[in-house]
DNA sequence: TCACCAGCTCAACCACAGTTGAGGTCAAAT
DNA sequence: ATTTGACCTCAACTGTGGTTGAGCTGGTGA
C-alpha cells in the first residue's frame, strides 16, 4: 500500500477518508453526482476534490436532502477545483430553508393535531385532519401550509 | 345503484366515502390493517366501522407515519367496534409525540447548519455535521489538511 | 342473450437510495 | 508462478407505499 500523490486517490482511499462504503461511491458516480478517471487497468482515480463533493453527498444525507437536489446544488457548483467558502454559504442556506420548511409543515401538522385530539370526530365531512385542502381554500391568505413531496412519503 | 344494509359497505361504497383508491384498500389488507368479508361471488363487504381505521390511515398519511406504525396502533385497536373517543385520544397523542420528536431533530440540524455557516471546513475530522457524535479525537498518520475557503489551489 | 359495469387476482412496475453477490481483472507479495 | 487483495461490471435484490394492466368472474338492465 503506497500513498498516492496528493490529488488522485484510489476508491480505497476515499472510502478511508469518507466512511462511504464502494457501492454508494458507484452509485453516486452513475447518479453523475460525482466523477472519476480511470488508470489502463480501469480503476477510478479520484481528484481530491472530489472529497468535498462526497461531504456534502454526506451532510445532505444527514439532513435528508434528496439526491436529486443534491444534484442541482452540484450543478452550480465548479467541477474543477474545491467550493468556495461563498459555495458552501450559498449552499447550506439553501439546505437550511428547507430544514425551515420542513419544521414549519410539522409543527402546522401538530396544531392542527392538538385541536383535534380533543374533537376525535375523524368525521369525512368535517374533519380537519381529513380535508386539509378545504381548510386551506376556505381560509384565504395566510401563512399557508405547502404540502412537500420530499419527506417520507 | 341500492343502498346497502348500512352496515355492510361494498369495496365502491367505501371508495367514495373515504376517496380511497381500490388499489390502496387491496394493499391495506394484505397487509393486515383492515378486513373484509367475502360474498359468496368473492366480493369483499366491509363493516361500517371500517370507514374509522380507513380514516386513521389517511390522517397517519397526513403525518407521515409509516403504516408499520399504524399497525402495531391497530393491534391495540378493537375490531369489532368503532375506536372509542379514548382511543382516539391515546393514538393522537401517540402520534403528536413522534412529531415533536421529529421537529425536535430538525431544529437540532438547523442549529448545527446555522453554525456551519460560517465555517464551511467540512473536514472529515473536525466538522460537527459531517461526525455528529464524534468527538474529534486520535487524527491518524498524515496531516488532513483544511481546504482554505476562498484560496484556489 | 348480450353488453356492461363492478369487482376479483396476480404480476409487474414506479421512485428512492442504495446493498449484495457473481464472476472477472489487475497488481503486488511470497 | 501463484496467491492474495483491491478493484471492476452487471444484475438482482432490499423496503416503503402503493399503481397499472391483463385477464377473469358476478350481477344487472335492455
Amino acid at each position: 500500500m503506497h500513498a498516492s500523490p496528493d490529488d488522485h486517490l484510489t476508491i480505497g482511499e476515499v472510502i478511508r477518508r469518507t466512511g462511504m462504503p464502494a457501492s454508494a461511491l458507484h452509485f453516486y458516480e452513475r447518479k453523475g453526482l460525482i466523477f472519476s478517471e480511470s488508470t489502463s487497468g480501469n480503476q477510478r482515480i479520484f481528484s481530491r476534490h472530489m472529497l468535498r463533493r462526497i461531504s456534502l453527498i454526506i451532510v445532505a444525507k444527514r439532513l435528508s436532502i434528496p439526491l436529486s437536489d443534491v444534484a442541482e446544488v452540484f450543478a452550480d457548483l465548479p467541477t474543477d477545483r474545491v467550493p468556495t467558502h461563498k459555495d458552501w454559504q450559498r449552499v447550506s442556506r439553501r439546505w437550511k430553508k428547507q430544514l425551515e420548511e420542513r419544521r414549519r409543515v410539522i409543527e402546522s401538522l401538530e396544531h392542527e393535531l392538538t385541536g383535534c385530539i380533543g374533537c376525535g370526530c375523524l368525521s369525512m365531512k368535517a374533519c380537519l385532519l381529513l380535508n386539509p385542502d378545504d381548510t386551506l381554500q376556505g381560509r384565504g391568505p395566510g401563512p399557508v401550509r405547502i404540502q412537500q413531496p420530499g419527506v417520507a412519503p
